[in-house]
DNA sequence: GCTTACTCGCGGATTAAGCA
DNA sequence: TGCTTAATCCGCGAGTAAGC
């Protein structure tokens, strides 16, 4: 766990990388910010500070984050969604399904039978970090990549979503798609991260700008 | 009738802003 | 860097709906 540089000291990134690996050691079962802050011996409010100012996301943000990932893991397995979202950390299905259009852009179940069902439309643009690809079902985002050809991404998004109907729809996406990289252009900072971290970061950033584009 | 998928409402935890 | 506080968010458990 790599902290971007922007706005936080060589000690914070410590800081953050040390409460990064925390989270990743601590799987399904994350700790609270005050165990967290115990743990590291710190004020959970120094940490929480820290945290954002470091890697642009809360430190319940980026649990969230690598809880969906562990959810899609166990999908893909082929776990049923009751199962999948007790190991992936997840106390109870309301939160989930609450998320789910935003997370997932379909329910669990269509996600675990890999779109199946599903209309996907995408879009590809060129940003400062390469080409970003954007993928949207009527119920939301469904997913989103950068990667440095847009033949990786459309690979990537077929492999995600194999029995979906997926076709290409610039226009219907091309404004959602600039509003991401305008949100997240203050994000290029954040290449010194490993790829799964940055992904995480990344990933959770694109929903909050989501959440900001009306 | 059972299992799985999904929804609702409440209480506690977290966040963000401001101050010391 | 630590603390307070109001607003917001999230987890939990109970419940309903749908499919077999």
């Amino acid at each position: 766990c790599h902290p971007r540089e922007n706005g936080a000291s060589p000690a914070q990134r410590e800081l953050v990388a040390r409460a990064c690996a925390a989270l990743d050691a601590a799987g399904e079962h994350a700790p609270t910010l005050a165990e967290l802050g115990a743990q590291l011996g710190i004020s959970p409010f120094h940490l929480q500070r820290s945290f954002k100012r470091a890697m642009g996301i809360t430190p319940r943000q980026y649990a969230a984050a690598r809880r969906v990932e562990r959810l899609k893991m166990q999908l893909k397995q082929g776990e049923n969604v009751t199962n999948a979202l007790y190991d992936a950390g997840y106390g109870s299905s309301s939160r989930l399904y609450e998320q789910a259009p935003e997370r997932l852009g379909m329910t669990p179940a269509t996600y675990g039978r890999g779109g199946a069902g599903a209309q996907i439309v995408y879009t590809i643009t060129s940003t400062a970090l390469g080409q970003l690809l954007v993928a949207a079902t009527a119920r939301g985002i469904c997913f989103v990549s950068l990667a440095y050809d847009a033949p990786a991404l459309e690979s990537a998004l077929a492999h995600e979503f194999p029995a979906a109907e997926i076709t290409r729809d610039d226009a219907a996406l091309q404004a959602w798609a600039g509003d991401i990289v305008h949100e997240l252009s203050s994000d290029a900072s954040a290449l010194d991260l490993p790829l799964d971290v940055r992904a995480t970061a990344f990933q959770q950033r694109v929903w909050q700008a989501l959440r900001a584009i009306p």
